[in-house]
DNA sequence: CACGCTCTGCCTGCG
DNA sequence: GCAGAGCGTG
């Protein structure tokens, strides 16, 4: 009997559960209450998975374990179980205030850790956990962020542990590459036997394993190659150490090293967060994968989100096997696969399916939905990259006519950013509002680095690269020779850079350039004692003043304008980012705009509101979604790329998750399109179609031609092949088609050059309903007119020759 | 030391 | 096809 009752109240709590959470799926409220041990959420495109994530932090912190616990209070009583099962008829309002009765050790907020890798995912999963909770402090106090902020929060308590000073710096790609070339040149190694590049990406790939200079030094052996790059890791280490500045992958790796080499520490965190989820975890790297593992070791309760299917950054350092082999790195993991798309139509999601089927490396999703078939796949041949762009434009511009979409809801995606150029010119022809994305990000900018280098060898004077980047900029007259003079004192003293030139006055091989010399430092020094007098903003406007860098600017006249517009940007990014932080109550120093500057990607990201088309990769598009989604140059060669043909199967495995991801995006309708030939880094090419679309299944697709040779034919179809002398006789009686006939499968065309203005015109008079003459037709009456890219298909029904399909710029119908 | 010419090499890119 | 780097000259 008591056992009985229990039953019955635990059933009638879950199911009141169940009601308030009605509008997730069973998946999907399973993740949301799966609050203990180790959680894998296999999560689809389009699944719902960052709705997911939230409402689950916002549970754990409202009511933790409160649905799959078998808790049940000792004073149960048959009338207050009655009660509950009652309950479930009431409003969901009304439920609510019943469902605090089930707490079961709930979650305080600053226990809860969340991590991101964009900033851009951080501020949704901010944004929407504020409107979980009614009290916005609550979803302030959760740790949430990307991998690099939070472990610069811990960095900065106690970065000491691991040998950096507490105002350490934060040291880019450029620099890195800056740092990089000199230790090259230092260490004699050539830049055309070891590109720069490829020895930067070497070495991060292995400080994302974990390793340091001495493990590759180990690992590499007697390799030539391994060992000179071995050499080179070892440098740019022990210059990052004098420098007192780490790069993006160190902020990771040294936060695994204090938690390995410091207990304490680790303890400590360990203790503090009860509840870890990881956000895109197929986008993780091992030092991440062991950050995890680390900061959720106290509580084993680490959720992890992501789809295997999706990971597409094997070349930044992502390694697929952290999700792969989630299960058997932590026992007794709970596997949800979130399977229901939200977002495309059947179509579409059959084809995304077709192709990421002919993937092995997987842990099989295959994505449904309950909504609609929708249109087909649209796959368009054209002849060159000129007639695929104009063709993009073209439909876009119908369809913003004939089905009312916005400009916004088109999004065109490529592989490589050097497509976006004829795709640009192509809208710049027309009156298409557009945007690109990608390209020089704004703080890539020379001067907007310039500046930047400047308030950081300000924050940091042992700032090496920062000095060596803004000492002749403008021009002071200290050229190579000098700086080789001083490099070479402060190697010989052990010291900075910057204190040999302040000293430059002692050193007699310094000579003339001493005062030079002095004169920078103590224009540093001088703006350093204002660094903590002035609002940063105004701060700024001292030391572009101070430095002559913006005269520099202001003297460089109408080509260095854009430069000095983009300087007073920066400076209203730093009054904004002064007025928020202050209504926060901290005041902003210029260490704490540095650090955010570095970690914070740029402002100028995915506007969602303008109206305009939006160009970009495939890569920055995932997580984003469109109506319509314009794939052009789907060639072998281009997608998969010449480097992913040659190289091995998981690369094509890769190159065919992005696949995925690009078909993924489109909510409505996909366009793919590839051309008979192009023009590709200079060199005329003739790709065969993509790999890709052969996985996509037939019944998906409506092909169309307009090439010149599918053009010619469809002509030949449409108005005959030898018009002039076939016999009228030969074309069936007068007849009214039965039904319309579907245009879908016919090959059309947009206007050739021998489509005149004038045909044009005429063409655009013509209306259903009115009599024509052709010339070799006869006379007849149009049924239809249907836009085709930028021509039209004339549905004709003639009195002799029958109901023909024309081109309007062909047909030269003649208005009776 | 600054400017201009030629040569090369080229995917994707968060923090 | 184009941009950035590197080299040579005024």
């Amino acid at each position: 009997m008591e056992k009985n009752l229990t039953a019955r109240y635990l059933a009638a709590k879950r199911a009141l559960f169940d009601k308030v959470y009605g509008d997730l799926n069973d998946m999907q409220r399973q993740a949301v209450f799966t609050t203990e041990g180790p959680l894998l959420v296999l999560a689809g495109a389009g699944s719902g998975k960052t709705t997911v994530l939230v409402r689950r932090i916002a549970f754990i912190i409202r009511y933790g374990n409160a649905y799959f616990t078998d808790f049940t209070p000792h004073n149960l009583t048959e009338e207050h179980v009655a009660d509950l099962e009652h309950a479930i008829h009431l409003s969901v309002p009304e439920i609510e205030q019943i469902l605090p009765e089930f707490i079961h050790d709930p979650c305080p907020p600053y226990r809860m850790l969340a991590i991101t890798f964009t900033n851009k995912a951080a501020g949704e999963i901010k944004s929407r956990l504020v409107t979980q909770f009614a009290d916005e402090t609550l979803a302030g106090d959760i740790w949430s962020g990307t991998f690099h902020s939070v472990c610069m929060r811990i960095l900065r308590t106690y970065g000491d542990r691991v040998g950096f000073g507490k105002g350490f710096t934060i040291y880019d790609t450029d620099d890195t590459k800056k740092a990089v070339v000199a230790i090259m040149k230092k260490l004699n190694i050539d830049e055309k036997q070891f590109p720069p590049k490829a020895v930067i990406t070497t070495i991060s790939h292995a400080k994302d394993k974990l390793m340091t200079a001495e493990d590759f030094a180990v690992e590499a052996g007697v390799d030539f190659r391994l060992s000179r790059i071995a050499a080179i890791y070892k440098g740019y280490e022990e210059l990052l150490r004098a420098s007192n500045a780490m790069d993006f992958d160190d902020i990771i790796l040294h936060t695994v090293r204090l938690l390995r080499e410091n207990p304490d520490v680790l303890s400590y965190y360990q203790r503090k967060f009860k509840y870890v989820c990881i956000d895109e975890y197929q986008d993780t790297n091992v030092a991440q994968f062991v950050l995890s593992s680390l900061l959720s070791g106290g509580s084993h309760n680490l959720m992890v989100v992501g789809d295997d299917d999706q990971s597409i950054y094997k070349f930044r350092g992502a390694t697929i096997e952290n999700i792969l082999g989630f299960d058997k790195a932590f026992k007794n993991a709970t596997l949800i696969k979130l399977e229901q798309n939200y977002r495309s139509t059947k179509t579409i999601l059959d084809a995304a399916n077709g192709v990421i089927g002919h993937n092995l490396g997987r842990k099989g999703k295959s994505l449904w939905t309950a909504g609609e078939v929708g249109e087909k796949i649209i796959l368009r041949k054209c002849e060159d990259q000129m007639g695929e762009s104009r063709s993009i434009v073209d439909t876009i511009r119908r369809m913003a006519e004939t089905q009312g979409r916005k400009y916004k809801d088109f999004a065109v995606l490529y592989r490589t950013n050097s497509q976006s150029a004829g795709i640009e010119r192509a809208l710049q022809r027309s009156t298409v509002p557009y945007r690109v994305l990608g390209g020089t990000r704004f703080s890539d900018r020379k001067e907007i680095r310039d500046a930047v280098a400047y308030l950081q060898l300000i924050c940091n004077h042992a700032d090496r690269e920062r000095l060596l980047r803004i000492i002749n900029e403008p021009r002071r007259k200290i050229g190579d020779k000098t700086l080789a003079a001083v490099a070479a004192i402060a190697e010989e003293q052990n010291t900075t850079l910057f204190e040999v030139m302040d000293r430059a006055d002692e050193f007699v091989a310094l000579g003339r350039s001493a005062a030079t010399l002095k004169a920078f430092t103590a224009m540093i020094h001088r703006l350093t004692s204002l660094m903590d007098t002035l609002p940063l903003p105004d701060f700024f406007d001292e030391v572009m003043e101070q430095s002559g860098y913006r005269q520099m600017l202001i003297d460089g006249g109408e080509p260095e304008k854009e430069r000095l517009e983009n300087i007073d940007e920066l400076k209203s990014n730093m009054m904004e980012y002064v007025g928020t932080t202050t209504e926060m109550g901290d005041i902003p120093s210029l260490v704490d705009f540095l650090e955010e500057y570095a970690l914070v990607a740029d402002v100028d990201k995915y506007d969602t509101e303008a109206d305009a088309v939006v160009l970009m990769t495939i890569h920055s598009a995932k997580g984003l979604e469109f109506p319509v989604v314009f794939l052009p140059g789907m060639e072998d060669g281009i997608f998969p790329g010449m480097q992913n043909i040659m190289g091995g199967a998981d690369d094509m495995e890769e190159e065919r998750r992005l696949a995925y991801v690009a078909i993924t995006r489109a909510r409505e309708q996909v366009v793919i399109l590839h051309t008979r030939s192009r023009i590709w880094y200079g060199q005329t090419v003739a790709n065969p179609l993509s790999r890709f679309v052969g996985e996509i299944p037939e019944e998906c697709l409506v092909r169309e031609d307009l090439t010149m040779e599918g053009l010619a034919k469809a002509a030949v179809v449409t108005t005959g092949v030898k018009p002039a002398t076939q016999p009228t006789s030969y074309y069936e009686r007068p007849r009214r088609p039965k039904t319309p006939v579907h245009t879908d499968r016919l090959t059309v065309g947009q206007p050739t050059p021998a489509a005149t203005a004038e045909a044009r015109q005429s063409m655009n008079a013509l209306n259903p309903g009115d009599r024509v003459i052709h010339a070799t037709f006869g006379e007849g009456e149009i049924l239809s007119i249907k836009p085709m890219g930028a021509d039209k298909l004339i549905e004709v029904m003639f009195d002799i020759a029958g109901t023909k399909k024309l081109m309007g710029t062909y047909a030269k119908l003649k208005k009776l």
